[in-house]
RNA sequence: GCGUCGGUGGUAGAGUGGUCAAUUACAACAGACUGUAAAUCUGUCGCCCUUCGGGCUACGUUGGUUCAAAUCCAACCCGGCGCA
């Protein structure tokens, strides 16, 4: 593996997991450990991919694999040299396998779910009743206009089952046909008009809107089977199936410097048994993608050789994350008598804030020191800190941009909502950093591109909050360098409210 | 001047005797967001009381009909349009 390697530049001598480093890869260094933005479709939503490189200065991206795979198409993202020459950026990048689809278009979906779980949802045993529950979020008066319109139907079809009995009855006494039948259709409709009338049209459209949403918040988008996961696309309703295989395959077309085994990132919500089962199906399918990825080779897009990392699973369960590390970091194929093994390891899957830490750790410790970690899909600053403290090497995380894009901006004091009234008139800088494209416009100036809903305003928000995240990592790690990780922790923590 | 249509909450605009403090949208005010179904979603949105709930004031103005009026009637005020 000559384009692709780890080195540890230093071992925290305060956090005995932690650790500064550098990957190599074939577009360049990363410098861990580093926060890697996320470009789900193959671009830092709202910034141009040249801004993204100027004003971020993040050491790498990460793309996915399901959305690209859906548009515009593999085949199409490898005619142009992988999806990194795509949106024309030069550095490292990283592709997703999939795996966390699994999870948002199947037992997430409709459900209120996301990958980090309140502590009260998991100790309400009653995880059908949450289920349930959630299928139909309604709101009061939703439900009571469904009920009282479903009750109305149910009137309806009882009228039109006793008109039917009547006609059958008449038809049997052999009375008059036409009189009954008149007589019934002036009496239903007369029935219907004075109980329903001021219902009649808009509430039966409404009615047909609530069976439509109702029956797509239950339908899950996913199918799980041993040999892999039959996705609907969430486009157009086709159907797809991914495979360990697919997914090596699409990722090689992808061309990313660093992909995932294809994993299944289960619910917080699904219980052990089921953790347990889903973590055997993922080890299954992370040794079918080793054994696929390197019967691929080099990657036809880019004609590098890729770093393939495997998805420690095991849900909140110290057991099944330890055995999780230690079956993926010892996994191995053997190709012409020369042992393969994953190059780096994920931790994915899901789990309580509380749980993070303790879930983290044990993972780290029980995989292989001298390859690199990343914490799938983690973000939030305490979360940053902590993460690297137990090891973690690289982030990725839609939250800097999700959140810009919804007004929440990052400060050394805290997330602050651009859209509340205090900040029309506040003259401050967006981001007290000189060195931040933000600086040179006021809170007031955003406040009022987010209020007229300006695409910039999305793109000033982006920048500062990837910038502002890149930054914290890139600070944690220089205060590892020089023996002041717990310092520059707990100062930073202190001033940071949530 | 005559005719005609209309005047509803911050705005637009439904409702045309009780289920109406009034559908909806926008605006406003908050909140959420962790490997992106997300430039999305949720809540509040006349006033008062501590919540379930209750009380009060409201659909141009004033009177009236009615057990009951945003809704019907009359007069007036204002606006659009048409004819002079």
């Amino acid at each position: 593996m000559k384009d692709f390697s780890f080195s540890i530049s230093k071992k925290s001598i305060e956090a005995p997991l932690a650790r500064v480093g550098v990957i190599h890869t074939p577009h360049g260094d990363i410098e861990t450990p580093a926060f890697i933005p996320v470009g789900t479709k193959a671009t830092i939503k709202s910034i141009l991919p040249e801004d993204f490189q100027k004003y971020v200065v993040a050491d790498a991206c990460l793309a996915n694999t399901y959305h690209l795979y859906l548009e515009p198409g593999s085949e199409i993202v490898k005619k142009h040299g992988g999806f990194a020459k795509m949106m024309n950026y030069a550095g490292p990048t990283f592709t997703d396998s999939g795996g966390f689809q699994v999870f948002s278009l199947g037992a997430a979906m409709g459900v209120g779910v996301s990958k980090i779980a309140k502590r009260e949802d998991l100790t309400n045993e009653n995880i059908d009743k949450n289920l349930a529950e959630n299928t139909e979020r309604k709101s009061i008066l939703s439900k009571l206009k469904y009920f009282f319109i479903k009750n109305k139907i149910l009137f309806v079809e009882i009228l039109i089952v006793l008109y039917v009995g009547f006609i059958a009855r008449t038809l049997g006494e052999d009375m008059n046909l036409l009189v009954n039948f008149v007589i019934m259709t002036f009496t239903f409709f007369f029935i219907e008009i004075l109980f329903f009338r001021k219902y009649r049209i808009k509430n039966n459209l409404e009615f047909i809107n609530l069976k439509v949403d109702n029956t797509e918040d239950k339908k899950s988008l996913v199918k799980i089977s041993e040999n892999g996961v039959e996705f609907r696309s969430v486009f157009d309703g086709s159907k797809h199936f991914f495979t360990p295989e697919k997914s090596m395959e699409i990722q090689h077309d992808l061309g990313a410097d660093i992909f995932f085994a294809f994993d299944e990132c289960t619910s917080p919500l699904a219980n052990y048994d089921y953790q347990v089962e889903a973590l055997e199906r993922t080890h299954r399918w992370a040794k079918r993608s080793l054994i696929h990825h390197h019967k691929l080779g080099v990657s036809e897009a880019t004609s590098k050789m890729q770093a393939l990392y495997a998805v420690v699973q095991g849900g909140a369960f110290d057991e099944l994350r330890k055995e999780s590390a230690k079956t993926l970091g010892e996994m191995n194929i053997e190709i012409n008598n020369e042992k393969k093994y994953f190059d780096g390891f994920g931790i994915g899957g899901s789990f309580t804030k509380e749980d993070m830490a303790k879930t983290v750790r044990i993972a780290t410790e029980n995989l292989p020191e001298n390859k690199p970690r990343h914490l799938l899909g983690i973000g939030e600053i305490e979360d940053l800190f902590l993460g690297i403290e137990y090891g973690i090497d690289t982030f990725d995380c839609v939250t800097p941009t999700r959140i810009a894009r919804n007004g929440s901006i990052y400060t050394k004091e805290g997330k602050i909502n651009i859209f509340n009234s205090k900040y029309k008139s506040d003259m401050s800088p967006v981001c007290d950093d000189t060195s931040c494209y933000a600086h040179k416009y006021t809170k007031s100036y955003l406040a009022h591109l987010f209020r007229s809903k300006e695409m910039i305003a999305a793109t000033i928000a982006s920048i500062h909050n990837l910038h502002f995240i890149v930054h914290l990592v890139r600070d944690i790690r220089q205060s590892i360098l020089e023996d002041r990780f717990f310092e520059f922790k707990k100062e930073y923590l202190e001033r940071y409210k949530k």
